[in-house]
DNA sequence: CTGAATGCTATCATCAGACAACCAGACCAT
DNA sequence: ATGGTCTGGTTGTCTGATGATAGCATTCAG
């Protein structure tokens, strides 16, 4: 789980760099060979490593001129690299605010689509993940699992597998919130367990009725819920207005 | 636009062969050597290729054993790397109809929020867009050069960064559905366009009233129509019931 | 004959060095 | 001044070699 690659140990390095401001946009890396020194590896394996990167968007390299930071619009912000990175070191509290945002966007139309179009297998992996949730009540472990096992039963029953591809990006965020929360202090006792099982039993239940609106704000509530618990930043899970520069492309 | 790095090419050639289903899941690549000589390149060149392929999750090397494919599961679709190979040649009707639900459920959410937080220089954004559009009814590429801007400034004042890369990394689907589309013989007529101009500036007159539920409503309005030009396939746009297996995970 | 230790081979991982292609700026000739 | 040329630096690509690891065949003791 620590030591991947040498070349992506490097690309995770350089990256965290980058993320971290530490390498500016429109600045020029460090010669290959510096970063050869640097690291006190190989070119070879900083070429692979800066092909990682460069993958994921953060670098431009020109023969001849050197390698440039890309500007953090295209950035793939979704690539396991980049999101690694972030929830470690750099997941500001607007970012799982806007987080949550999108996965409540996503997983009540979700819900609703579901109850549309759920095949009878479908329910019972959801029947199933919902049992499995109330035998783990002091289980944290087991009972995350199964909270996540149902939501994705969910997601894949709405039967969009850009969707389904979607959430799958999103999971290794999905998971570090749930494991440690944006105030890991905040969450875990067993009586939220309670609420959050009856919770979900009731999108369940829209579900199996077929009734996609009630589904639909059913997970809304619920999300609603998670995000007070895992934010536990009243003043910000209400978002303000956007104070941003105007967007220029 | 054709000739990216030879590193590149190559990855891309590879993905295309795992994409097409050429090389299966759990099966064995090739040996780099062989690689080389298939290729005609280096060993240096065909490794950073893979760096490039395995990147997007699609192969995992083991030292001693060999380079194998991973389950479709793992890979990383929102990669412009597979993208562009699917769009180029492996995009069936399904994947058309799950991109423009997906589109529908994250703009039509995005236009509602928009109508709750947009800046004035947001609208102003829209509304020089929206000109731009009228002006250009003659000119294909400016026109949709125009609508695009559009769409980007409604999520962008939806002020949830986590969405707009989300939508950044739809755009180059979005581009090549709205140049070709599914059945390219379809659109591009200017009448086609009137109706465009007047769907936008609906959606857009919601959200300049901060009428949420009616700037969501439109722009759900204004996604049918578009699905119903775009794949002109009308048994298809609306969506069956999916006959998947049940999924293991 | 059985089974475990051993060695062999294929394969990826990394290193080291070289040359080619290309760019930017300095320099020079007209 | 303008244009061409040279030069140093940087990335792109090639080549050959060594290390690490997994899988398989071989060997040999019991």
């Amino acid at each position: 789980m620590t030591s991947n690659s040498l070349p992506q140990r490097v690309a995770r390095q350089i990256i965290s760099r980058i993320v971290l401001g530490d390498l500016k946009p429109n600045q020029l890396l460090p010669t290959e060979e510096e970063l050869c020194e640097q690291f006190g590896v190989s070119r070879s394996v900083i070429r692979e490593a800066m092909r990682t990167v460069s993958g994921v968007g953060m670098t431009r390299s020109h023969q001849g001129r050197g390698t440039i930071v890309l500007d953090a619009r295209s950035w793939n912000e979704f690539s396991p690299e980049i999101l690694q990175v972030r929830v470690e070191v750099g997941a500001t509290g607007e970012f799982f605010v806007d987080f949550i945002e999108l996965r409540t966007i996503l997983e009540s139309q979700a819900a609703s689509l579901a109850a549309e179009r759920a095949e009878p297998s479908q329910l019972d992996e959801m029947r199933a993940s919902l049992r499995a949730m109330e035998v783990a009540l002091d289980d944290r472990d087991s009972f995350v699992a199964a909270d996540l096992d149902f939501h994705n039963a969910i997601v894949f029953a709405a039967g969009n597998m850009m969707i389904v591809r979607l959430f799958d990006l999103l999971q290794p965020m999905l998971r570090i919130v749930r494991e440690r929360g944006y105030h890991p202090d905040i969450d875990g006792e067993p009586r939220d367990r309670q609420v959050d099982v009856l919770e979900h039993r009731k999108v369940f239940e829209h579900i199996e009725e077929g009734d996609a609106h009630g589904a639909k704000q059913a997970m809304t509530e619920h999300l609603r819920w998670v995000a007070r618990r895992e934010i536990a930043d009243p003043q910000r899970s209400v978002k303000p207005r956007a104070d941003k520069t105007a967007r220029e492309r």
